[in-house]
DNA sequence: CTGAAAGCGCTTACAG
DNA sequence: CTGAAAGCGCTTACAG
């Protein structure tokens, strides 16, 4: 850009007013009377200059970035983040923009050192921080926290208080069983997402031991295998449940790709979904609608989430903090064909 | 953050020495001689001070953000688009990393007016931006262009010679027919992934023509339809390819999400794939791996084209300008199911 | 090898 | 309703 910029030195000079009013009026300053013809002749000199404030020299006199950032930390489930990315950040970007906001986006790689996000806050790059899969062994979180810089967290981190959206993972995994059991079934197996370590496969689990209590049916360990995010764990999971001598007519994945080693161990046996093996799934992520037959999953709304994060971020940023501070998004159940349709004749139960 | 933060003042008075030495050591100033001793104080008094530059102040002064956005224009085809996000969202931030810049998402929903991803660069938000998806009417792009700020497109802009990064579409196209051709078919019909008024459909129907023409087999204006980003497209448009009297016996989509349509609409009409007709994709989306049969496809490398056009845009920015401007990535055929195995005796082409 | 000083371009009390 | 002035916290010639 050859020619210097404009300053608001010289849309003072062009408007003939100010500095501060050329300030005063582009920033829309509330409780500040200008005159519409004052206000007119600054907004026309801006225009005439082309002029855009420089945002740095206006972040360093305001103190605030009007910038947040999203910590996407990567881990051994690439390809179930991926397919949640978009949506995320979707949401969130709009929720930013809606409130006058620019996001960052930060990922950090599994090799990166501990804490690396920490000079995004410390070094006033942005106003606060939203992130995704926190470890709760992370002590520059806590100090983050404990010195009052807004934090969001995409899940949960229990013990510390940290403002937090996430999806209801036991409602959700409660309404996947509840659909198996409406079907006719009884014996119920179920895969889990990741290990236990993982909140969120926790509470799925949760969800499938509530449903099941709630019908008055007695919950079986050795209808819980473990998954762990990806194809093949599902796979080796499910050959395990068909080889049990009783093994059961339904199946809850806590996760679609972990699902989609589930159904390919069932193919692979010569066995029909749903008519030999029901199976609904966790995520619904793009894959799932299209595969034959198409999966019968829970919904994780994506958009949701990142618009939530982002707008509860922006209100505490700017102290205007609501009394509810972790936020559980509804999931929906998606019925495809993987369990067969509603309307059909339930599968008789076992026994 | 109550306590007040350290400034580079409160630095250079315990390690004893002046601001421009603190500044010096910290930025790690090439062809600067300090003591060993001196740079060690200097280390030492901000890590106890829990020291982090202010990024604003320091862009203020320096003139630079390191900062680079992608700016992301969101069009009819978002499921597309959504399928390649992460992948170039992870090529572009770990290229920015390695060369030490931020990177801004700034997603443009398409009734944002025209340009209003100019400010990113006037308002000197960042060094340098990506654009993908740009509309040669874009009247800003060629001023931003003529100014000097640096800029890099995903896709290609006829016409104007502003840096790109793409996929080799005719390529491509031509590997995907070639393969056709290489299992026996002659009779190979194709359906765009868009109106030819995308650079990327044009191309990849080039690709189509001239792999055909390569193998002798005159070019048959009657086996073209148009797709149009979605499933429905590919549906409608197979099925015409189905209804020709001499039908062919192999497609060549150029979209996997068009190709899903093509698909159902082979199966509705109780033929199958690829026995009764050959499918190849392009693009590699996630769903493609775990359809039945799983989709022959071109690779589109998303990371290679963020990382790409990141590095490119850096050097840009650097005054680093390579010779080459433009580039042009290499695709790769996944060999799935849908075509038949390569191993397999070619289908006998028609007549 | 190091320091005093100007300057980056805004915002924001404060005074009028 | 408007203006003069200080200040945000750095970097960077420049002088020594």
């Amino acid at each position: 850009m050859a020619p210097r910029r404009p300053t608001s030195r010289d849309v003072a000079r062009l408007a003939g007013v100010s500095r501060t009013t050329v300030s005063l009026v582009l920033n829309n300053v509330p409780d500040v009377h200008i005159s519409p013809e004052t206000r007119q002749r600054v907004m026309d000199a801006a225009r005439q200059l082309n002029y855009y404030p420089d945002v740095s020299a206006r972040r360093l006199a305001s103190g605030r970035t009007r910038t947040i950032a999203l910590v996407w930390h990567r881990g051994p489930d690439q390809t179930y983040q991926d397919a949640f990315l978009p949506g995320v950040l979707q949401g969130i970007t709009r929720a930013a923009r809606h409130y006058g906001y620019y996001v960052l986006f930060r990922p950090i790689e599994p090799d990166e050192p501990n804490g690396s996000y920490v000079e995004l806050a410390r070094g006033r790059h942005t106003d606060g921080l939203i992130l995704s899969g926190p470890r709760s062994d992370d002590p520059h979180l806590l100090h983050l926290h404990r010195d009052g810089f807004p934090l969001v967290l995409h899940g949960q981190l229990p013990g510390a208080d940290i403002p937090s959206v996430d999806v209801d993972n036991v409602r959700g995994a409660m309404t996947a069983v509840e659909h198996l059991l409406a079907l006719g079934h009884r014996r119920i197996g179920t895969i889990t997402n990741a290990s236990l370590a993982y909140t969120s496969s926790r509470q799925r689990l949760d969800g499938y031991r509530q449903a099941l209590e709630q019908a008055g049916i007695p919950f079986d360990e050795d209808l819980v295998r473990y998954g762990n995010f990806d194809e093949g764990s599902g796979q080796a999971a499910m050959e395990m449940l068909l080889s049990l001598d009783r093994r059961p007519t339904a199946v809850f994945v806590a996760s679609d790709m972990v699902a989609m080693g589930a159904l390919r161990a069932i193919q692979d046996r010569g066995l029909r979904v749903p008519e030999d093996m029901a199976v609904v799934g966790f995520d619904d992520i793009p894959p799932s609608r299209f595969i034959a037959p198409a999966l019968t999953t829970v919904h994780v709304p994506t958009f949701g989430l990142g618009w939530s994060a982002a707008e509860l971020l922006i209100r505490i940023i700017e102290q205007d903090i609501p009394n509810e501070i972790h936020a559980l998004l509804k999931t929906e159940l998606m019925v495809r064909e993987s369990c067969g349709r509603r309307t059909a004749v339930g599968r008789p139960g076992e026994q």
